[in-house]
RNA sequence: GGCCCCAUCGUCUAUCGGUCAGGACGCGACCCUUUCAAGGUCGAGAGACGGGUUCGAUUCCCGUUGGGGCUACCA
């Protein structure tokens, strides 16, 4: 057999979302795996709602992910003609018929079935139509569409994911194929461009189950095999709905902005609904991709959990070296209107780095001591209204304890000696001690060790900050 | 309404008839640090329900319930 192709086909008609985005991974991951094809191609025929920016910010997604494809992108407007050649060659075999109902007489007749509570199906009225009342309609300039014949037999396929499913016919509808404009609809254009670019694995999401009977119906019309296919469940929301924008974010980008990593989100997607059998949870690329396959994945949707995600990107960012990090924090920074750069930015980033789950976090907290807190957090003013007196009075005895230390002695040691001492001479519990000068410091209850803090700081900046922070 | 899919800790999952039902996130405690939400250790926490099949069911079958998808001249 010869290697698989796979392709991930997107409409532009939005964003790239994460339940896209987790569907070209495993199309990408398959073919990696397999050494097989991956194939981009941009479903783009509802025009209405199709934009090039749309098509730009997906593309840009996956290239943002490191899924890159091997072919494409195609974009499905491209061959109206051979949908259109596709659509009269079943035609002409008698697989498919002209249908002259206007958008009025079936959208009354929808009406009609819902209104009785049933589901609506086209009658197939057109289908019965006789050769010569369908040439006198041409004839006479009345506009029709195309629909396919659905044929009363089973159709039934071995899904990779979740084993036998089966439809009949009679279940289906005769279908709208070709509009009435002479463009494609979407089930037809999928199965001639499958077929076309010679798909053999189509790896998609589970809302298109109920299409499926609908291609194979079209793949046996037009006489070709059909392809594998393999239907990974839908994304959910915290409430166990469908995720969605008010589930918060849910487009790749968001996550980009978030200050996540390609690789932790292309970690987490990974696992999200895919298991290689093991406990493993940080996979580095080429072992996803040595671990694959399409019985790995799970058959019942899985939420999208994105504090798991901030702690995947926690693990890949304390794993990251200082210096890879800079970049970033550059670009932050500056956007913060802070113009540190360079070298010096990296003991800092140290200080940080374990402690924080996203560049953008981490970021600020660079920010925070580079320039001060701007305001204490809901913990800190916790603390210090709990402290009350305390508090300040902790301020000045450390300030009292630290001034005397010159600039070459600010160094974590000699800080902690020098905090040590003061804390027991007073009495007081050297947390008391700390937690005021961290407030004072970041505004946060939570860093670095307070001696490295204060090294990290400096002298003046910190004690102009220990200072503020007694007297307000 | 019809057709179809799904069902293990709160969440992501392991188990492919016999397990003390394992791991991860989150949560709690403790340890480390005479200072932090880092690190380490421990803990609480699950087979939806009812029938079968079987010596034995989380695992296979059926039903119920509960979720979800589709049911357009959208994709």
């Amino acid at each position: 057999m010869s290697s698989p192709r796979v392709r991930f086909a997107p409409s532009p008609t939005g964003y790239l979302h994460v339940g896209g985005a987790r569907t070209a991974l495993f199309n990408w991951l398959y073919a990696k795996r397999t050494g097989g094809t991956f194939i981009l191609r941009v479903e783009d025929t509802d025009r209405e709602r199709s934009t090039d920016e749309h098509t730009r910010v997906i593309l840009e997604g996956l290239e943002w992910l490191g899924i890159g494809w091997d072919e494409g992108p195609y974009f499905q407007g491209a061959y109206g003609e051979r949908h259109r050649a596709d659509a009269e060659r079943l035609l002409a075999q008698g697989r498919a018929y002209r249908c002259f109902c206007t958008r009025e007489e079936l959208d009354a007749q929808r009406a009609v079935s819902e209104a009785r509570k049933e589901g609506f199906r086209y009658d197939g009225r057109c289908r019965r139509r006789t050769a010569a009342d369908v040439e006198a309609q041409i004839a006479a300039g009345v506009p029709s569409t195309i629909r396919l014949a659905m044929p009363d037999e089973e159709l039934a396929w071995d899904d990779a994911v979740h084993g036998r499913i089966s439809f009949q016919g009679r279940d289906l509808d005769d279908f709208v194929i070709l509009r009435s404009d002479g463009t494609p609809i979407y089930n037809h254009a999928v199965v001639s461009d499958d077929i076309a670019m010679e798909i053999t694995h189509v790896i998609r999401g589970d809302d298109h189950i109920s299409n499926t009977p609908k291609q194979i119906a079209l793949y046996r019309a037009l006489g070709r095999a059909e392809p594998v296919f393999a239907h990974v469940p839908m994304i959910l929301g915290g409430d166990g709905k469908k995720l969605s924008k008010r589930h918060g974010a849910t487009a790749v980008g968001d996550y980009q902005d978030q200050g996540i990593f390609p690789a932790a989100m292309r970690n987490f997607l990974a696992l999200l609904g895919w298991s290689p059998g093991d406990d493993r949870e940080i996979m580095p690329e080429a072992e996803m991709i040595a671990a694959f396959s399409l019985e790995g994945i799970q058959s019942k949707p899985a939420v999208f959990d994105a504090a798991k995600l901030e702690w995947m990107n926690g693990q890949y960012l304390s794993a990251t070296p200082a210096a890879d990090l800079l970049a970033p924090v550059e670009r932050q920074l500056e956007r913060a209107g802070i113009a540190v750069k360079g070298q010096q930015l990296l003991p800092l980033i140290d200080a940080v780095k374990a402690r924080s789950r996203t560049i953008l976090q981490l970021a600020e907290q660079v920010a925070v001591r580079l320039r001060g807190p701007a305001a204490l957090d809901a913990k800190a003013e916790a603390l210090k209204a709990k402290m009350g007196e305390s508090f300040a009075a902790n301020l000045r005895r450390a300030v009292a304890a630290l001034d005397p230390l010159p600039e070459a002695e600010w160094r974590p040691e000699p800080l902690l000696a020098s905090l040590k001492s003061a804390a027991e001479g007073a009495g007081v519990k050297l947390g008391d001690a700390m937690q005021p000068i961290r407030v004072a410091l970041t505004g946060s209850t939570v860093s670095e060790p307070v001696n490295e803090l204060l090294a990290i700081v400096g002298r003046s900046a910190s004690l102009d900050r220990m200072k503020a922070a007694a007297e307000r």
